[in-house]
DNA sequence: CCATCTTTGTGCACGCGTTCACAAAGACAT
DNA sequence: ATGTCTTTGTGAACGCGTGCACAAAGATGG
């Protein structure tokens, strides 16, 4: 999961816990799946396992919707799509606007994920004069001089940052002050917004680094303690790591019991 | 945050949480960006801040690392760097190959974050014939017939798959046999993996649709119950929202007390 | 050596999210 | 109509994560 949630004091909007909101695309992309193929009718298990998750969680996530299945049937395929698209606001046209067309922006330029739901990008920016005009996924690119023009012209509430981390807050501060509302953050940067914006962020490094974690876990684990040491003093001495401060050599303690942390000389 | 976990059954690996793990990179970068300016220490209050989380979380989550600050003084900050890498397993070298080379494929493999964190690159592989050779990010493009191969002969354990949804189950299959067990999935599909492999999975479209609802509820929430049911009919009727099965008119309840769901005709 | 002040590390309580397990509801056959 | 069988919807228990608040630890100054 690419996802960092930004600090929301879980506020449960109208009844809707955060977690179940996070999962209902995913359950209208498996509906979405079975009305191409006019299934008519799916339980709550068929669904769940399409969607890799547990059906007793999808069974109370629907239910914060409302009463939507039929006891001893499942659910109406259509009218479950129907349903969630309304609540996840996808029944309007959400006009989007992205900022920094690098590698990154144009591959969001030319996804094809957006435009199947609801999503239109209304512009791309980029502050680079030469990029201006040229056509990126069929859209010619905008200067971001223009920016507010084009935010207060189209109606855009979200905005979306592909931009190096090093302007990110500057061009989030412009959206903001522009009416954006809701920002998806591309850039490896903490924003600061003020309250009512929201931020989401995904960060392609951070997740890469969380299966890092788990990878040397598993391979820490079958061969084990030994070799496990052996490679850390190795890595230790090449990136040479420093002592901590105060270092009288003394009261160091490891996070499991009395095991020192491996500390290299 | 654009991340998707796959049900790990809350498994804390060797006594750290799975969220606090999710917060290294997090630390780590914010640290980095400290040494860079040389600042020798930091305070449980200051470094929260830069990472934007609360000070308490952050002084937890180091204390399932072990006890690396100073009490009156703050945390070294090289050592800090030292010891989060160290436990997220960045001091190693982690070969990456990256699936399906189109634009996002590309985006990724021009992805700086990566390199400066232990991510080498190890190839870049498409199925089509045409990619092979071209060389992108100044890595030579191979053909996905040699999948196999490559990953054996660099010992890759790490892929990123970032093809067309319709093929992602099958290049996870074949990384899958050929001994990649970490897999970050850009593809919008749920992959099924055997146990002992983990996915992550980021989803650019989720992302927006999450926005879209909290977006809709500010809209909803100013603006109240009138303009939001009078924009509800009007979308409804547009998309033609397929009625309930056995609807018999009745006992539709929505999830706020009586209040029926907006059900249109 | 003692007092004071700063900052960590953590015990504790609370709330959200997940899962189990089952009663209620409806379809379907007889 | 009645019984059986399937599947939903949810009450309740549990566990994880978060945040408060404070005691312990160490630095610093006299």
């Amino acid at each position: 999961m690419a996802t960092g949630r930004t600090h929301r004091p879980a506020t449960r909007s109208r009844g809707i816990p955060e977690a179940t909101v996070a999962r209902l695309p995913l359950y209208l992309r498996a509906l979405t799946a079975l009305s191409e193929r006019s299934v008519p009718t799916v339980s709550s298990e068929e669904l769940a396992a399409a969607a890799g998750v547990n059906s007793a969680k999808l069974r109370k996530d629907f239910s914060y919707l409302g009463s939507y299945g039929t006891r001893g049937v499942g659910y109406d395929v259509e009218y479950l799509v129907y349903q969630i698209s309304r609540e996840l606001g996808l029944t309007q046209d959400w006009p989007v606007v992205i900022v920094g067309i690098g590698n990154l922006g144009a591959a969001l330029a030319g996804y094809g994920g957006f435009a199947s739901r609801g999503f239109r990008v209304a512009a791309l920016i980029d502050a680079d004069p030469a990029m201006t005009g040229k056509p990126v996924a069929g859209i010619p690119v905008q200067h971001s001089d223009d920016l507010e023009k084009i935010i207060e012209e189209d109606g855009v509430s979200i905005g979306v940052i592909a931009t190096p981390a090093g302007v990110a807050q500057q061009v989030c501060d412009r959206l903001v002050a522009a009416g954006v509302t809701s920002i998806l953050n591309f850039a490896p940067t903490v924003l600061s917004v003020p309250d009512g914006v929201d931020v989401r962020k995904v960060d392609l490094s951070i997740e890469l680094q969380i299966l890092a974690f788990h990878e040397q876990r598993k391979a820490g684990e079958e061969s084990n303690a030994e070799a496990d040491a052996a490679v850390d003093e190795e890595t230790a001495t090449a990136v040479a790591p420093p002592a901590p401060r105060g270092a009288t050599g003394g009261s160091r303690k490891g996070p499991d019991g009395d095991v020192p942390a491996v500390m290299p000389a």
